[in-house]
DNA sequence: TCATCCAGTTAACAACTGTTCTCCGTAATT
DNA sequence: AATTACGGAGAACAGTTGTTAACTGGATGA
């Protein structure tokens, strides 16, 4: 099934993902509205007009970008959602996941947070939907729950999209800690956990 | 005390509350970190020299917008927080504030939304110091119900923030809806309403 | 009334931007 | 082996940018 590309088209998506990640590290000090073409071709060390090979615009190459940052992101969701694990324990492991992630992948997530409310509207419609996908998948995962018993399809989607919003916030704290010591990160971690446990509080008394 | 600034001062200030203005009509549609000066100058139909008679760069402009968005609005968290109605009446209220205030000032609200997590340092740490302000002025609020008997100072705030970061993202949900129909806009507001009950639910059962 | 101050102007600078058109060399196809 | 397809290079375009220096004219204060 795997065609082997050709020489070609293996050269192609090389310099494709040149382009990427060269962006992605010039985002690091600036909004993707600033982001000028030559300056990112010029990082990769590629002519300008190469850029135009691969992408019609830095908003499209920003699309692109949303895709690589959240669209890998959805098994990992699912799976930490329906963790076994009783309630604060999950809570625990879900906020030290996303810890990880952020280590893992500071520049994306920067990217992600600073353009969901960002300058150029096709990446915020892109991160919409990536994050509207979010929040059907845990809703999906939350409806297995016996303690979603009795709720309406309404509720749990709110209550799914809290959670989402949680996880954005939170990845976000930790990006500000990232060059702070671990003691701070710490704190950061207890006060997130302790938000989604509340959070966790609310709704087991939901139906009260 | 309020001594009449000369004509020279008064005409200063004008210009420097003009180049705000433009500034901020021109953010609608691009990040700060995109911004020129000269554009900023150019829609208030002024030389570009003149620009650094009131600020020493963009990024300094920044600041002086985020203190202006939101600065004035301390005394409105404080009296929203502490209304003396029953719990989801003072929610529903809340909400119903947000919502007015997104519509009488959907720029500055925006640009708050776009830039604190933006491409310009000095501005996220304006937004930082302002949005721990209403952390700690909500946390005194807070404090005053009787509902917070038992509660240590970290919790307190923990639960502050919390309120603080889900009026931010509603007020970026109505902004969003700014140009939807009516029933869109009342959609946002129900969920909101839910999420924020929800929490408060989990705010009473904490000590449990 | 006269000297000072200062918000705003004018002109010029080197450096940068996105985009077009033309060309080159090589992989892919026949 | 001959032809086509195509990723990338090169040069040039008109327009933009931030910042500088020197200047103007009216309000200010002695």
């Amino acid at each position: 099934m795997s065609h082997t590309l050709g020489i070609r088209q293996a050269q192609k998506q090389k310099t494709r993902q040149s382009l990427l990640d060269a962006a992605l590290g010039l985002l690091e000090g600036q909004s993707l509205s600033s982001l000028g073409l030559r300056e990112v071709t010029r990082a990769v060390g590629v002519a300008p007009t190469a850029f135009y090979r691969h992408f019609r615009s830095i908003a499209d190459l920003g699309v692109a970008l949303v895709e690589e940052a959240l669209g890998s992101l959805h098994p990992m969701i699912r799976t930490t959602v329906s963790t076994a694990d009783n309630g604060n324990q999950r809570i625990t492991r879900a906020i030290e996941l996303i810890a990880r992630h952020v280590e893992g992948y500071p520049a994306h997530v920067r990217f992600i947070a600073r353009e969901r409310h960002g300058g150029v509207e096709p990446v915020r419609e892109a991160i919409r939907d990536q994050l509207a996908r979010f929040g059907e998948e845990v809703k999906a995962e939350l409806a297995k729950d016996p303690e979603s018993a009795g709720w309406n399809d309404d509720d749990l989607l709110m209550l799914a999209n809290l959670y989402v919003d949680q996880m954005l916030i939170t990845a976000s704290l930790f990006l500000e800690t990232l060059q702070a010591p671990e003691e701070e990160r710490e704190r950061v971690a207890q006060v997130a956990e302790r938000q989604m446990r509340l959070i966790s509080i609310g709704r087991r008394h939901w139906l009260d």
